[in-house]
DNA sequence: GAAGATTGATAAATCAATCTTA
DNA sequence: TAAGATTGATTTATCAATCTTC
C-alpha cells in the first residue's frame, strides 16, 4: 500500500483538465457580465451581436448561414434559431443564392448595421473594461491566440 | 469625407472584443467536443463531471451549495438543479449543517466516488487530447492561468 | 448520397420572486 | 436586513429527424 491509497488522495488533474474548468468558469462569468447591458437594453444575446459583426465585416454585409455556424462554433439549427430572432427584429434578412437554391443567406439590413454602429461603441466599452481590469494588453491578445487554436 | 467614411470599413475589433469572440467559439466547440461522450456513455454533463470533482477534492468530499455555485461560476439556481440530477443519480446527497440551518451541503456518496473513479480515467484522456493536439504544455497552463485571472 | 437548412422535443442555464433562518 | 436555497417561467442551445437541392 502506498500513500496515495492510504490517504485517499484524489489524483492531481492534468494541465489540460485544469484548463477546461479554467475555460467553463471564465466563460460562464464573463457571459453573464458581458450580456447584462446588451441583453437589457437592446434585447441582444452576446452571439446576436457577435453575428451583426460578423455580417457588417463580411463581403456585401452577407453571409451563408452554415459559414455562420462555423464561425460562431453553432450548430445549424443553433443559427436558424439565433437569426430567426435578428430578422423578427429587422436587424438581418433572408436572402437566396441564385446559383445554388440550397443556401441561404443572411443578410444585414440597412437598420441592423445602423444599430450595430449605435450599440458597438457602449459594447466594446465594457467588455475592454471587462478585461482590462484583469490582463494587460499583451496578455489579452495572447489569450485570444491561444483560444484560436482551440477552435 | 476620409477615407474611412467612403470604403464603409467598420471600425478594427479592439483586442478586448476579438478575445472575447474567441471566447465565445473555443467553449462552443470545446463544450460539445468534451461533452460528447460524458454524456452518451454516463448521462453526465461537463459541469456535472466538474462538480463531482470539486467534491471529491473538498474537505470531507462535502460542500455548501453557495460554495459550488462560486467554483463552477454558476448561480444558486443553476446549483441546485444541477445537484437534482446528481441527487436523483444518487451520486450526491443533501445533508443539513448543524450549526446554520440555513445551508445545505451537497455530499459525494460513496456511489459517486466510484463512478467518479471510473469516469475520469478516460474523461481526462479525452480533454488531454484535445488540448495536446492543439497547444503545448506551456501553453495550456499559460491559457489555464489567463483564464483563471478572468473569474 | 451529400450539403444546406429547418423543425420538434429536450437540456441546461438564467432571472425574478419567494421562503427560511441568522 | 442579509444570506442560503428553491421554484416558476423563460432563453439559448443541442440532437435527431426531415426536407430540398446538388
Amino acid at each position: 500500500l502506498t500513500a496515495q491509497v492510504l490517504t485517499d488522495t484524489p489524483a492531481p488533474r492534468p494541465p489540460a483538465v485544469a484548463a477546461l474548468a479554467a475555460l467553463l468558469r471564465a466563460h460562464a462569468a464573463v457571459t453573464r457580465l458581458a450580456s447584462a447591458r446588451l441583453q437589457a437594453e437592446h434585447g441582444l444575446s452576446l452571439n446576436d451581436y457577435e453575428a451583426l459583426r460578423l455580417l457588417v465585416e463580411a463581403e456585401g454585409r452577407r453571409l451563408r448561414r452554415v459559414d455562420l455556424a462555423r464561425s460562431l462554433a453553432l450548430t445549424p439549427s443553433g443559427v436558424t434559431r439565433l437569426l430567426e430572432g435578428l430578422e423578427e427584429a429587422g436587424l438581418v434578412e433572408r436572402a437566396t443564392c441564385p446559383y445554388d437554391l440550397r443556401v441561404t443567406y443572411a443578410q444585414l439590413t440597412e437598420l441592423g448595421a445602423e444599430r450595430l454602429r449605435e450599440l458597438s461603441c457602449g459594447q466594446d466599452g465594457s467588455v475592454r473594461a471587462l478585461f482590462e481590469e484583469r490582463l494587460s494588453r499583451a496578455e489579452i491578445e495572447e489569450l485570444a491566440r491561444l483560444l484560436e487554436r482551440l477552435t
